[in-house]
DNA sequence: CTGTTAGCGCCTTCAT
DNA sequence: ATGAAGGCGCTAACAG
């Protein structure tokens, strides 16, 4: 005398067989429009809700999705998600969080964890594996989109080999009108805070902004690079710390993400540089806080919810239509000028 | 030919039963050493992962929790969702998120929809549900965590009824800390930005406040309470332009969260007002921002991170232990002395 | 200690 | 248009 009604108890009340009562309610097979409505009425009094879990058994799906970030306290995640989030809801998908910290094991446990609870597909936003390695852990077939923090160049056989659909930004753009912008100023030594040596989006990102001083005819001085140990407000503090400490330090930094910005401004606070004009400041982002730290943070505009609705789109596409070709959504950045640069 | 191996293809290679197998790997049953063994050996080999969704079907456990917050986008939570997550991780349990944006028929829905995906608990901060509504929505067995704003005073009876455990802040405390340290500076004449009328933990604060003010011997001018449309900047900024409009209005302004007192900042400054000076601000939650607006917000700490530890250890123990005793958890809040105040 | 049987709740053949 | 039967993958319960 279980307390769930199923789909049984409403076919007995409903005077039919369990496959009539499951046909009338999903419109999987035709019933007569008599006995359909009586189902309905008597699923609905009873307040009959199918068995999830019973039903992912059969059908072989869940719709259900894993979201895998480093760490969804870090400020500019929840955006992402929450525009994931509502926008599978409205196919009825619910999602996973994991988090993994940027650790490759953590990536590969968490992922051999969701793929064995048959989720439907996997967005990852990863830190540290390949798209190879992480082919290799969901298997071939798992609908994967990749939220990588860059948008690589996609030669053709690049992404079908990765048999994944890609979601990033244009960082280019941005951090070419970044360092546009500060040329303007009359601003030409500028340094530049990275993530962690090894991460993905980090790497990329400082490549860009190699690429884009180059074509703007500037010359990057490699002591005026910096390598936070993570993307935290803490590490930017003491990568900046190494920076502004030799007597030719840079007159503008630009920054891997906000937290690290903001970390970068409170080190210059702290050794007495006014911001901006002992020293630049510009971010990658635009979280929230960028707007209320002070001075308010020049940084470049990533579109967090524009990238968590085409991270949903790209999945959704992909499990629907498994073979449709594979894409590559590049969202534009752009800087938005404030006081700190 | 699946690619999925199953527990079939194990004790095949094994040669064993599956049902051996299974306990062989599992432990449920006793095993001669030497085919359990075997048997791990052939699924490590085979790589063999159980299909967590037809174990969740026969063992009726899913390993799944629902997360229910209002936004978790909002900053304060993705700190208590980490939180959870982390802790529930170490138990072997994966949670869903759902967001329900305070409105009430959301917040049936996802909960229903949670039932249905039959996770083995919830953790849910309601906004506006009673908790006997919750409560008869998922059913009368289902383990459930409240995460309140406010922990209410809690007559045994009351939690009794409930069937819930609570986990929840000691407003009063950090309150009472803000009403002193305002008194301290001389300055009496103190507004309150509460949330949305009908929210629950709005409301709750706000009566800790009146409480506050009445026991300092404070007058609190019912003008210059004001009540934000929502949790967040822009509302608090409306807000407070209605509270500042007056001739007469308050030196301070406490909030019911950090979000709403950012706005107040903006709106004094966008009045010429100087804080603290002309009007001092007090948040509530410290979310990592509060540290780096200017002034330096002064806020009431809000432990986020405890607050999920005793969430998820309160759900664990009550999932595994259902006819304990039910807790109600506070924890303690404190006022953080800044810039704004 | 091990194997066989059965069934979690649902849905999709296949048969009528 | 409906019903009966079987099985998704796993593990309890029941033999042996």
């Amino acid at each position: 005398m279980s307390l769930e009604v199923g789909i049984k108890d409403v076919a007995l009340r409903a005077g039919v067989s369990p496959a009539t009562a499951s046909n009338a309610l999903s419109g999987a097979r035709p019933v007569s429009k008599e006995t359909r409505q009586r189902v309905s009425a008597v699923a609905e009094a009873m307040k009959y809700r199918p068995n999830l879990v019973a039903r992912a058994l059969r059908r072989q799906e869940t719709k259900t999705i894993a979201l895998l970030v480093g760490d969804i306290s870090n400020p500019y995640y929840p955006a992402v998600a929450r525009a994931i989030h509502d926008r599978i809801g409205a196919h009825g998908y619910v999602s996973f969080i994991g988090n993994t910290d940027g650790d490759p094991e953590a990536e590969v446990r968490v992922l051999e964890e969701m793929r064995a609870r048959s989720v439907d597909g996997v967005i990852m936003g990863t830190m540290a594996l390949s798209s190879e390695r992480i082919r290799s852990v969901v298997g071939p077939t798992m609908p994967l989109v990749l939220l990588t923090g860059e948008a690589l160049e996609s030669p053709e056989h690049q992404v079908r080999q990765l048999r994944a659909d890609e979601v990033g930004t244009d960082d280019s753009i941005g951090i070419r009108e970044a360092v546009a912008h500060l040329r303007n100023k009359g601003v030409t030594d500028i340094g530049y805070v990275s993530g962690p040596l090894g991460s993905i989006p980090g790497t990329d990102r400082l490549q860009r902004f190699r690429d884009a001083m180059e074509d703007a005819g500037l010359r990057v001085d490699d002591r005026w690079i910096g390598f936070a140990s993570g993307y935290t407000l803490e590490t930017g503090y003491d990568a900046a710390e190494r920076l502004l400490a030799p007597s030719d330090r840079p007159a503008a930094i630009m920054c891997a993400n906000d937290l690290i910005a903001i970390g970068v401004l409170e080190a210059a606070r702290d050794r007495g540089l006014v911001v901006p004009t002992d020293l630049a400041v510009v971010g990658f982002d635009d979280i929230p806080t960028a707007k209320h730290v002070s001075p308010r943070l020049t940084t470049i505009i990533n579109p967090a919810t524009l990238v968590g609705y085409a991270c949903a789109d790209a999945l959704m596409r992909r499990i629907e239509h498994p073979d449709v070709p594979f894409e590559h959504t590049a969202l534009p950045t752009h800087l938005i000028a404030r006081g700190s640069a």
